[in-house]
Formats: C-alpha cells, structure tokens, sequence
DNA sequence: CTGAAAGCGCTTACAG
DNA sequence: CTGAAAGCGCTTACAG
C-alpha cells in the first residue's frame, strides 16, 4: 500500500507537503501541489487513508444504524425500509456512508457485573448514529450514551435530553380502536408483534403488558386498553395475543390462535405486517374479511394500499429523513451549553379502506 | 475521550499491558488483567478504538456494499433489498458491521485526465467489498481494482480473475422469450431498465444496444434476439423500449410508448419491476392480462406471486449469502499465487403463472 | 509474565 | 510559501 511518505520520498517533498496537497490547498503553491498530484497519480497513490486521517481529524464520513436482531430481518421489514429510504435521502445529500450494526453481533458488556469486554465495535467507524426502536435501558444504548458518540433516537427509547424523531403512538392506537369501536365491534382481539425481546408467544396478561420494555407496542397497547376502557371494555376483554416477532409467519400463528380461542368480530394490529398476517390467517379459516372480521393495521406501508387495508398511516420514509437530517446538523454544529435537544413528533392519518366494515346488528 | 493510555496511568501499568488485557489475555497474569479491566470498567474506558487498532491491525470488521445511483433509489428496488437480505445473514455470522457506499457520493478521477482528487472513501472503512451490478468499466470498479481492496462482484461487471456470484443470463432470457414464442406469439415488445447510466428513455435501436456497458441487460437482451432470430424474427421486429432507470414509474412511461406505437401482444420485461410496470400500464390503457396481452417477467420477487407473474425464478437472496461468503473466506485467507477465483453461477427457472396465455389464432 | 520502543498513516500547530 | 516535529490510539515485535 503507498502511503504519504512514499508520495513525498519520490515527490522530493515532506509529508505533510502532500498532505496539504489533497486537503489546504492554500498552504501550497499551484505548481508544488500539482507536481505533488502528479507523483502520487503515477505511484497509484489512492488519496489519503481514512484510518490515519480520523485517528487525528476524529472524523469518519458515515453515520451508523442499530439494527436490533438480525440483520436480515430488518431487510425483510417494510417499515425498517422506508426508514432507511429516508435516511438514505439524507446521506447523499452530506456525502456519508451507512453503516449498519446488527446488534446480536455486538459483544456488550456482561450480565453477571464482572469486568468484561464492553466493546461496542461501533466506536470510530462511524461518527454517529441513528438508534430505531430499541428497547427501554438496552445496554448498547447505555454504552453509546457513556461514549457520548452523537445519535438520534427514531420512536423509542424516549431519553431525557436525546434528539428524538417520532408520532405520537398512544394516540394513533386510540384511533384505531376508535374506529372498530364506532363500528359497533365490541368482541375485539389485538396482534401485537412483541412487548419484549423474549420471543414469548401467545396471550398477554397484564403483567406482562406493563412489565413490557418495547416502548412503541406499550404505547400503542395502552391506547387499545384506554380508549376500550371509555366504551365499557376491561383489558381483559380485549383478548391481546404477542406474535413473539415482526414477520408474516409468527402473526399468523398469533392470528390463528386468537380466532380459535375468542372468535372476534375484529382484530386492531400493531402493525401492518400483523394485520396482513391476521387477514392471512382469517381466509386459512374460511373466514371473509371484512365480512366476518375487521381488521386494522398500522404504518399504510405499500403492501396495505393493494390489500385494502384500513390502517393508520405514519411518515415511515419522513421519519427517516428527519433522523439523517437532525444527526448531520448534529455533527456539523459543535454543542454548547443550553442546547435544546432536536424533536420532531409526526402526524399520522386514519386511512379507512376495505379491510373494516360496521358490525351487523344480531 | 478516555484511551489506553489514560487506564494504564491509573492502573499503574504499561499502556500496552492495557492492550494485552483486551487482545492477548495469556500474556498477562489473570490477577493483573482483572486489575486492569476493573479500572477501566471504572474510568469508563470503552474498549480498544477502532481507528487505532485498524491503523496497526490493518482490519476494520467491516465489509462494504457499493450502490450505483442513490441509496434511496437501492432500498426501493426489492432485487437490491434481497441480495441485502442474503448479505445479512452472512455478515452476522462473522461479526461484521455492513456499511452502503452510495457511489454518487464518492469523488472520482476527473474525466479530463488531470491530476484530481481520486479519492475512494471506501478505503479504510472497510475490509472488502461487495459489488453489485455495475456498469462495465466503472471507475470505482477501476479504483477498487487498483487499491486492492478485497472484493466480489454480483452480476456485472465480469471481470477477469474477479470472485464472482450470478447467473446464465443469456440463457435464462432465451428461456423468457422461447415461452412467449412457443405460446404463438409473434408481435412482441421488450422493456429493458436501462442501458447505460445516461438516463435514456424511449426505442433501443441496434447501435445503443450493441454500445450498452450494463452487462446483465446487454446479455438478456442478447439472449431476447438470439430466440427471436431462431423463430425467424429480427432485432427490429422486436421493438425493444428503454426505461431509463429502475423504478415502476419510468418502467409504465416505456410501456405505454411501446403498446401504443406497436401494439405488441406479448411484452418480455427484463425486470419483475419492468414487468408489473407494464400490467399497470396495460390496464390504464383498457387491456386485459393475459387476455389482450401477455408479460412475462424476470427475478420472481415476493410481488410478482401476488400478481400472477409469469417469470424467471432467481435465488435473489441466495446471491447475497454466497458473495458475502465469498468475501468472508477471502478476507479470513491470505490469498497465495495460483488461487482460483471463486465463482458461483445459480441454476434459473421458468415460473408460468396468470400473466402469460397461447396467443388465439385469427 | 512484564515493560519500553517503534510505528501504522495521517493532520495540525509551530517555527522558519 | 515551506519544512520538521508532535501526536491521534493502538498492536506487535523485542528485550528483560
């Protein structure tokens, strides 16, 4: 690998000389600085080393992405790809690189408290992050915290102080079961993917509801049970089923579940993936929806539009851009005291399609 | 930032003894290491930095993915988001971090051969990289070539003594139009994505398509009038349309110049993409699939089931698996003289479902 | 088992 | 405008 010094030996220079050749062009004259470039272009000099340039500069040129789980799950995420869709508009635009971190690679710090290896790999290769519904207290996120590496939080956790992207979840929930509601459902069962990351499945009591860590799903939980409370109806009759994950395959064990053991009139899902998963499951059972269930979903990702799904539309790819957006001002604008930490809290939108309809009266 | 040096000071250590404590625990006493780690633990000391280590190590514990065009552009494209899936789910088997370096953001060689800014920022970030369809002769492809970095190519462009992951693409578009003739017909329109990365839109004539530098088009549409002359039909009775990028919008504006220039009744899509493109763009114009017109496809992505395409099956994601794999086994393995390249060519298949009938006799 | 030295490739004060 | 020095945080021979 030719590095600045074998540039500046064969240019008959210092280093530094060609060090400021590619990045004070003012410190040189014109002639020096294109001999300089002109050596180091027949030596197949590749321009300066980003590993030498950050370990002084502390500059990297990328911004990271937590990737909670696997990362091919994320890949398989509708609304985890309209988030990087935004991001990605973003990142063009200030000449960065994405770097994305599956967090089951991580090696964190360990659980019994003896000294361990705390290594978070993301330190140095990015110069900031976007953090995407982790859940509460997660120690990669403590350990970015400690590192006061810069990032921005997208829907959860809430941190005191941190830079924030996101809608308000309680009360899109309580809209969606709004509208079920005022369509005289009253037997009503919810999908939720998870309330933590235990891959438990199956039905919710109430312990487990308020023991959940996943800030999104407890929120959106919550609005269920307070808006069902205004119309009469206890937590308990809700009938809540935990999917244990965010894909088709385990909603649809969930789904099916739940028709078997309540047979409701509707089903409110978390998610659109869930509510499709619902749908899915509802046909295998001979049921017509929105003839013999109603089902909501959340998000409107593209697949909702061609199913015909009632849902609640969010700003996925909005979201995404204003992370990217709020994080690179971040890095370009040294803090100082009294800053106010970023916030951007979304509207979202009923969208009543096909999927809901009003209970026949017996 | 606390360092190395900072937790030796405190332990009353060597700032290496330090090092030795995270990366060669046998050089160090088991008393001495917990001593260190603890007082670490205690300053706060994240671990061992990235920058510092890459510098001396050489290694990064990352891998690349170079993305022609914008990163938006790539996460809206479900071929690009499988191979991403694929690439995943190798990445974290070996502990990396993946990071996306959108190629409209990198500075390249000037065009007019003066000495410029060469810089590649892939340099340095990471370990190697995957490089996924481009055009042949790319000057990042250029630069990565001549740096050395590790890499693999998916698709295009064939290089020589390049690792390599893809597919008969010659073949498997033969095998595409071979259907469409085999069901009788005869007037049939092609809708390729692009050609060249120039933007282009509208009838390929034979001069563009012989100068086209995207090697997977060039191939299909090679293997397109390589069948259609054996049936006796030449480049020109084909009436091949150009999109000019790789979206649904572009791809319906190709259809409806082709179907009402030429009024084709079958139309082969080098794309799923371009196919659905072509269906939406039938139907605006009051025609029945596959009554009034029959579209095969290319890929057999998740939308192409729902919409009973008739396609090429290709293990989208299975590519990514395998040049990640690749990468992987190359950047563990110093390479040593006579290494064969790696190669991985897939088998493809013919799926007919709804969108393809036998042409009625008049 | 332990410690002091050298150096990875670079940028940035600093002195001429 | 130009050059020599220092140092970013780390790892790896090397000597004890």
């Amino acid at each position: 690998m030719v590095s600045m010094k074998d540039v500046a030996l064969a240019a008959g220079v210092s280093q530094p000389a060609v060090s400021y050749a590619y990045n004070k062009p003012g410190k040189l004259s014109a002639a020096q600085r294109e001999h300089i470039l002109a050596v180091a272009e027949q030596l197949g000099y590749p321009g300066p080393n980003i590993m030498g340039r950050s370990l002084r500069s502390g500059k990297v040129g990328a911004i990271g992405l937590m990737v909670m789980d696997k990362l091919s799950y994320a890949f398989a995420d509708p609304s985890m790809i309209a988030l990087l869709r935004g991001i990605g508009e973003i990142g063009e635009l200030s000449n960065v690189a994405l770097t994305l971190f599956p967090l089951n690679n991580q090696r964190i710090r360990k659980e019994d408290g003896k000294p361990g290896n705390t290594s978070l790999a993301v330190r140095g290769l990015v110069d900031g992050l976007i953090i995407p519904t982790m859940p509460d207290d997660h120690p990669m996120v403590r350990a970015v915290i400690q590192q006061r590496i810069p990032y921005v939080v997208v829907d959860s956790p809430m941190i005191d102080g941190a830079h924030y992207v996101g809608i308000d979840d309680r009360g899109a929930a309580r809209q969606q079961m709004r509208h079920l509601l005022e369509l005289g459902h009253r037997r009503i069962g919810v999908i939720v993917d998870r309330l933590n990351p235990d891959n438990h499945r199956g039905e919710v009591d109430f312990k487990r509801f308020k023991s959940s860590t996943e800030m999104i799903v407890r929120e959106r939980l919550t609005g269920y049970v307070e808006e069902a409370e205004e119309a009469g109806l206890a937590f308990s009759d809700l009938h809540v089923f935990e999917a244990g994950g965010f894909d088709s395959t385990v909603g649809q064990a969930a789904a099916t579940s739940l028709l078997n053991q309540y047979a409701p009139t509707a089903i409110v899902a978390c998610s659109d993936v869930m509510a499709l998963a619902s749908i899915s499951a509802a046909q295998a059972l001979q049921m017509k929806v929105p003839d013999d269930l109603s089902v909501i979903g959340f998000d409107d990702i593209a697949e909702a539009g061609n199913a015909g799904l009632t849902t609640i539309r969010q700003p996925l790819v909005e979201k995404g851009v204003y992370a990217a957006r709020f994080l690179v001002d971040i890095l370009n604008t040294p803090p100082s005291e009294g800053d106010e930490p970023k916030r951007k809290i979304f509207q979202t939108q009923l969208v009543v399609r096909t999927s809901t309809r009003k209970l026949d009266q017996p």
